[in-house]
DNA sequence: GACTCAATAATGTATATACATAAATGGACC
DNA sequence: GGTCCATTTATGTATATACATTATTGAGTC
C-alpha cells in the first residue's frame, strides 16, 4: 500500500506534468482536498508541503496553493570524488603527488582560500585512470580549520577523498569554466598544448571556518560532467 | 516567533556541523526529542523529516535516525537562460538566427533527441552581450511534442526562453564538457581558433516525450558556471 | 551453538482538533 | 471615490492519540 500523502502527491504532480496546470494556476484549497480525498487536512498538507519543498507549488496565507513558474535550469550537479568514479567505472586509480608544502598563507592563497591569515598545506597532485592523467589538482587546506591535516600522507589518499571522509559537514560553492592547456599544464597531463580543459574550482567551508580550495583540470575529451533535473 | 520545529532543525544540523555528531552516529529517538523540547513527536517528527529530505539524516525503522555519509559532491547548479542571465549583468543582448529548418528527423536527429521518428525544428543562432558573442547555439525541437514551435518566429526570442515559458513541465538532463573551437566555430564566435569553449549540452523532455535538445557553446574566458550546495 | 518466533522498540502514517498568522475582501465612513 | 478597519479565509503550527510497519532483540527450543 503506497500512503495516501503520496498518492496526492502523485495526482498534484501528474496534473502540473501533463500541463493541465500551467504556473500561476490556483489549485484547490486544503479544504477541498481533504473532502475529495475524505481524508485528514494533516495528510493533504503533508502532499503539498513535500510539493512546495520541491519547488513545484507556492503557497501564501490567505490565497491559497500556486502552481511556480517552471525553473528547469536547477539541476543537481554530482561533483566528483575521482578516485571513486575512476573506480566505479571499473579503471584502476593511481595518484601521484607532485608538491606538498607547508607554509604560511601567501597573498595569493589568502585570496583563494579567503581567509585573513593562517598556516596551509599546498598540494598539487594528478589523478590518474588506467595510466592516463584524469585530473590535475591544485588544493590548498586551511590548517587552523584541519590541523590533523598536516599529518596526513597525500601520496596515498587523495586529498579530496581524505577531506570527505573527515571534515563534518560543508558549504561548497563551484565555478566551472574550459581554459586551454598552457604547456606546463599540457605536459602533467599528457595531452596536446592549448587542449581544452574542463576547470573546476571548489571552495569549502564549515560554518565560517574556510577549509579548503582546489582547482581540476579535466582535458576535455577524457572527462564531462553531468547533472540532472526532475521534478 | 521562529516555529518550534525550525529551531529543533536548527539545533540539530548544528550538531552535525560542529562534527559533535559524525556520519553513522545514531542520534536520539523522537521520544527523546520529545522530551527534551516539551513538545509532541509530531513537531519532532517534521523537524527530522525535513532533515532526511535534505538529506542529512537517514531513518531506519526500529533501528533509529542516523547522520548520514556527508555528500557535498551534490550542488545546485544553475543552468542559465541565456537572454536573462545577459541582462542580468545590466548588458545588452541580441540574438541571432543563423539558421532555421523544418525537417523530417534524420539519423543523427533521431539519436540527440532519442526519439524513433518523426518532424522537428532545427535551429543554429548566436546569443550577443554587447555586440559580443557570448554562445553559439543548436537547437532541436521536437515539433510532434511542441507543434506550436513551427510557428514561432526564433530571429526575436531564443529558444531556450521561448520553451521555458510555453512548455509547462520538464525534466533535464545536462552534460557539461570542454572542446576545443574549430575554426567555423571560432569564427562565429569571433574568438581564436582552439579557444577552449565549455560546451553545455541539454536533454529536456516532458513525462516520455522528448521535447527539446540544446547545445550551447560558450567561450571558456568569457563564461562561467557557479554551483552553490549548502545544507 | 543454531534456528524459530514472539515481544519490543523505533519510525511511518493517519485522524481530529485548536489556535496563530497573514492577506484578500468588503463594508463603513469621510 | 478613496481610506480605514474588521471580517473572513486559507495556510502555518502544534497537540494528543492511535495503529501500522519493520528490524532488532531475546527467549525458548532443538
Amino acid at each position: 500500500m503506497t500512503p495516501l500523502h503520496h498518492r496526492i502527491r502523485r495526482d498534484i504532480e501528474s496534473r502540473i506534468m501533463s500541463g493541465e496546470w500551467r504556473p500561476g494556476h490556483r489549485i484547490p484549497t486544503e479544504a477541498e482536498w481533504m473532502a475529495a480525498y475524505a481524508c485528514s487536512r494533516m495528510t493533504v498538507n503533508k502532499a503539498l508541503r513535500s510539493l512546495v519543498q520541491s519547488g513545484l507549488l507556492e503557497s501564501r496565507k490567505r490565497a491559497g496553493t500556486f502552481v511556480s513558474a517552471p525553473r528547469f535550469h536547477r539541476a543537481a550537479l554530482e561533483i566528483p570524488d575521482i578516485r571513486a568514479e575512476v573506480m566505479e567505472q571499473g579503471l584502476s586509480y593511481r595518484l601521484d603527488l607532485l608538491h606538498r608544502e607547508r607554509r604560511p598563507a601567501t597573498e595569493e592563497d589568502k585570496a583563494l582560500l579567503r581567509i585573513p591569515d593562517g598556516e596551509l598545506l599546498a598540494i598539487q597532485c594528478r589523478h590518474f585512470a588506467e595510466d592516463l592523467p584524469y585530473a590535475l589538482e591544485h588544493r590548498l587546506i586551511n590548517l587552523s580549520a584541519v590541523p590533523e591535516a598536516a599529518d596526513v600522507d597525500f601520496s596515498a589518499e587523495p586529498p579530496g577523498s581524505w577531506l570527505l571522509a573527515h571534515v563534518p559537514w560543508t558549504e561548497a560553492e563551484h565555478r566551472i569554466t574550459a581554459i586551454n592547456a598552457d604547456p606546463a599544464t599540457a605536459k602533467k597531463l599528457e595531452a596536446p598544448e592549448n587542449t581544452a580543459c574542463l576547470a573546476l574550482e571548489r571552495w569549502t567551508w564549515r560554518g565560517q571556518e574556510r577549509i579548503t580550495y582546489a582547482r581540476q583540470l579535466y582535458p576535455g575529451d577524457r572527462y564531462a560532467l553531468t547533472a540532472h533535473f526532475h521534478a
